[in-house]
DNA sequence: GAATCGATCCAAAGCGCTTTGAAGTATCGC
DNA sequence: GCGATACTTCAAAGCGCTTTGGATCGATTC
């Protein structure tokens, strides 16, 4: 069913039909209704291609998902923020279309076909590097963004959302020196990532705020697995001067910390405490009513919610000065921290 | 630039240009030569929207995203699936657009609009449950689509694409009573998904070729989680005959099932034995050139390459009757395995 | 009762592409 | 040198929608 066969079927001109479809007042309130009712009946409901090309513009957002080099990994917060977004773009009527970056060399050449063969309004910037190069790039191509984070070094203005990742991981950190832990430690992701800069220079802050030098020996940043976790714990505590608390910046590091701690004997918020990043990711709850971890949390599926609508907001006027919103991540008290073991 | 602007920038007809771009033979390797620098230097290509309404075709294929009705959840196997179907796609020049289900009970509506917009070419049926009811709304919408998974209790012919669950659990039961145990436990996901019911029967089957019992406090099922797994496994553990062995189905689950064993002073892989499967989510490795956990592991990635593949060939080639695919998954022996305690 | 006006509705152009049917231009054989 | 035979190239229609610039018509105004 087309708009002709529909229109003819109701007596009325394409056009009528079209603009009491779109809610155009040129249009009696009973044929709208008349319309409407026909439309539903033979679900007739306008080609998005047909629409698009007559309206100019392209009705979809883009999300290019980077995967990181070393490992093709996905970033597992993307599903939740996926999620989030779509929920908004089906509000107001986009579609979502992702393009799986296999290989970073070409990464331009992706937002250049989204521009060129106009598929997009507009792209989301996952997972944002220091002086990322996609911020000039979609600038100069005169395309839509915005930057899920931000990055550092970058001089012109964009808009973004960010979790202020800097004052949480500092509070967390004046949180553990005020339960007395002095040797505390840091399992960053990889620190290319602007993110995971800015809660090193959070953490490293803080420390210096309370008269603390950061230990090298206490800091490791890669990719956020298990495993990684694991190792890194396993080693710490090996140490002579092991750490008494550990910061994470994920739930799945943290996942592997707390093993390695149990399987020493020890006793995770009692011999070692941690605080753990967690971004609300669906199938990692942190526990029930009572949180497992200490956390600084912020849901990731929120962030996707509230950056789609900023873009589609800056979509429709595109006037706009940059629109930035920075989200406080709460700090919540679980099992996993306790005063330093003397 | 549009077509009309390149071609008069090359002295040429509108016709010319686009079957030079679209590789028909009607045009001289020169001229053709010299349209395709030109569209290069121009950054010029053709609009996906114009070009669909012209051919028809929308070169996009949709992914529905359930998301489960509790908790909002979204499976965690989603990021690399669709980064696997997003490879093939990319490669034979389709999109992919995503619509997020926020509630089950519009999810005929989906489809409903993907079809009568015109905006997909096809769509991928994702965790399909017992007698699915995606699968007669497809066949009746005449929309072209492939399940990654299977329904039971769908009689009519449709496509898919499936790994052997049923054997799959099969063999790590057989696995685990080779190894001397005699009391093992399934946590299983949700049983309502078609893969958990067939996982299931494989392991019960396995029991009972064995002459064994399954005993239905040793069987759990439930969302996916961390917790699920130690929750489980500690009261399991706590029985007067607790299971020496221990079969589930993720990662994630296995992890807490891990965390329940050590937490206790046991070992993993000597006290209690884990199976679990492995999906080789890129962000939960199963340990390095050793793996962690004995596991049955198919790429989940992978099956969202083939999946895809399969689908577009369907689409190029309407007629032809429903296409099968069943992956074996590999039984890969880890150190988290090992003889029944006596 | 003619002129005006608001409320409805319409025909046709245009969005950027593909594709059909036809035409122009070398090249060839005799 | 002429028709025939490839090779190339083109003008125009059509895909399904929106939107501009009228047209129509009954109601209102003076």
């Amino acid at each position: 069913m087309n708009l002709k066969e529909l229109s003819s079927q109701l007596g009325l001109s394409q056009t009528t039909v079209s603009r009491a479809l779109n809610g155009y007042p040129e249009v009696s309130e009973s044929t709208r209704q008349r319309v409407m009712t026909a439309a539903e009946q033979f679900n007739y409901a306008p080609s998005t291609r047909a629409k698009g090309l007559a309206t100019g513009k392209a009705l979809a957002i883009g999300h290019v998902i980077p995967t990181t080099k070393s490992h093709e990994m996905v970033n597992p917060i993307f599903a939740d923020f996926i999620a989030g977004a779509g929920e908004e773009y089906a509000r107001q009527g986009y579609e979502m279309i992702l393009s799986v970056l296999d290989n970073d060399d070409h990464e331009h050449k992706v937002y250049q076909s989204l521009k060129s063969r106009r598929a997009v309004d507009g792209v989301v910037v996952h997972a944002p590097k220091m002086d990322d190069a996609r911020i000039p790039l979609l600038t100069d191509l005169d395309l839509p963004f915005v930057v899920h984070g931000r990055a550092s070094g970058v001089k012109q203005p964009y808009s973004w959302l960010d979790v202020n990742n800097r004052s949480a991981f500092s509070r967390a950190t004046d949180f553990l020196y005020d339960l007395g832990h002095r040797r505390i430690a840091l399992l960053n992701g990889n620190e290319q990532m602007d993110f995971a800069m800015r809660r090193r220079r959070g953490f490293e802050d803080a420390l210096a705020a309370k008269g603390l030098t950061p230990d090298p020996a206490l800091m490791r940043s890669d990719e956020m697995t298990e495993d990684f976790g694991y190792a890194a714990t396993r080693q710490m505590l090996a140490m002579d001067q092991p750490p008494t608390a550990i910061l994470t910046s994920s739930m799945i590091i943290a996942l592997g910390v707390r093993r390695a701690i149990e399987e020493l004997g020890l006793k995770m918020g009692r011999d070692v405490s941690i605080i753990t990043h967690d971004d609300r990711l669906s199938y990692l709850p942190n526990g029930g009513d009572v949180p497992v971890f200490t956390a600084t949390r912020s849901s990731v599926r929120d962030a996707g919610r509230q950056l789609a609508a900023m873009l589609l907001q800056i979509i429709a006027e595109p006037d706009t000065s940059p629109m930035h919103t920075l989200l406080e991540a709460e700090l919540t008290v679980g099992q996993s921290t306790g005063p330093a073991p003397s």
